[in-house]
DNA sequence: CGGCTTGTTCTTCATCGTAGAAAAGGTTAG
DNA sequence: CTAACCTTTTCTACGATGAAGAACAAGCCG
């Protein structure tokens, strides 16, 4: 995970953040994007007129608002990691329906795992929405289940990016996470935070990844067992609700 | 041309300008940045850490930056459209140096015409430096200029983008530049500004410009031929320099 | 090693970016 | 058709933040 510049640029960050949700995601509208960056609806507005003007986005006839050409003319709505979000958030909704536990989103990009959507439960106490962070994949147990679903060369290639002392580690941690079919983290990388992964095998050998999370406090070994089933379920959900999907714009 | 928006921010106009900047040219350092943007190198240093932070931009370890993957990973200082500009600059000086007014590089962007660069003339009244900003392709002469030099399949690509009324008009006006081998504006588009453009080939069919901009109130009718022997000259100069590129990234 | 150029860090203050309110626009249900 | 509601766009005032100057750090060359 990068660190924010030490002199941030608190407009300029809204903006080009702005600017990665239209890639993301494909479409949006002024409130959407307020409420994704929290600014007001007119700071948004503001900032999506910023981004038109210097061809980072373009406003369909609709309202809503679109990757421009300089993102790549990505032809909007049919980005297949909006089809994912699609697809996908009804069986979350679903997931966290029968859980009642907060329930995430994910895609390998690289060696990232980023936080597409964030479904939160109804409890008081919560896990927030994540979306639109990313962590390095090994950190987050969605994460590690991505990088478990990998082939071997797609695995190769990103252990080759991390230093030679934190590969074997990682390589026994993912064995043990395709043997269990999921991973779980139960404060480990977050305090106060448990949360478990699976991955949701795409077209074109991507993966995306949803985990439950709770907070520690509320953690009770003996339910992994059913939460893991009901991960399961959903995400083999997921998978037979994706279309072939042609060329998968996120991921390696 | 767009209008800047009403209510611009400009520190973020600032940051998006200059990842447009990244694009063009493929890489710069710090100092660049400032002078292209005129800000001070220590704002502009602020803009390229926001810019590497969203991943619009990366920094080699020679300090110079590049276009990050959210731009597409254009490899850095390969970027055919700087080694055009890079071609191009002697020839445009020399261009200006017999002529004396103002010489403009232009590349066509899809519809548009972007210009590259501009060598101003010596002389105290000039037309000034129009790089960065765009151009529908269709308004300016070397835009074209270089619209005439399409094939014809490209040229009906680009006409399908236009209503219905535009097209002949300007499938006339092509004709006339494609007889002519120029396109001269006196004042039409641009009041108080005459100006000639050619195009120039580029490999894989793609199509740059090169047009001299004058006061209208110093443009005699007499040196036309004399200017377009000098373009012509310019362009062939060009395009006999430019070395076979690979995939040329920018154009349709 | 010193000088010069360039990149990076820090600080201050005035101006500009934000948000709230108002106006405008669009949609839907009764 | 109209009123209600939602969303987008426009406008304004103020305090927080962005710009720039200065200082420091780094790199290169004679």
């Amino acid at each position: 995970m990068k660190n924010k510049p030490q002199y941030a640029i608190e407009s300029v960050d809204n903006a080009l953040h702005l600017a990665q949700l239209l890639v993301l995601e494909g479409s949006m509208r002024v409130s959407d994007a307020a409420s994704r960056l929290g600014v007001s609806v007119s700071t948004a507005h503001r900032l999506l007129a910023m981004l038109v003007y210097r061809d980072f986005a373009e406003q369909d006839p609709d309202k809503r608002y679109r990757p421009g050409p300089v993102l790549g003319s990505a032809t909007s709505s049919d980005l297949p990691l909006s089809e994912l979000r699609h697809t996908a958030i009804p069986h979350l909704q679903r997931l966290v329906d029968r859980v009642n536990e907060s329930a995430n989103l994910l895609v390998l990009t690289g060696t990232e795992a980023r936080f597409v959507h964030t479904v939160e439960c109804t409890q008081l106490l919560r896990v927030g929405d994540r979306s639109g962070k990313t962590l390095p994949a090994y950190v987050t147990r969605a994460g590690k289940a991505m990088l478990s679903a990998l082939d071997d060369d797609g695995l190769d290639a990103i252990l080759a990016e991390l230093d030679e002392g934190e590969r074997a580690p990682l390589r026994r941690s993912l064995r043990a996470v395709r043997q269990n079919g999921f991973a779980l983290n139960n404060g480990q990388t977050e305090t106060e935070l448990t949360a478990i992964g699976v991955s949701v095998r795409c077209a074109n050998d991507r993966v995306a990844g949803i985990s439950l999370a709770t907070p520690a406090a509320r953690f009770e070994r003996d339910k992994v067992a059913g939460w893991v089933q009901e991960l399961a379920a959903c995400a083999r959900a997921v998978e037979e609700s994706l279309v072939p999907l042609g060329d998968v714009v996120w991921g390696r």
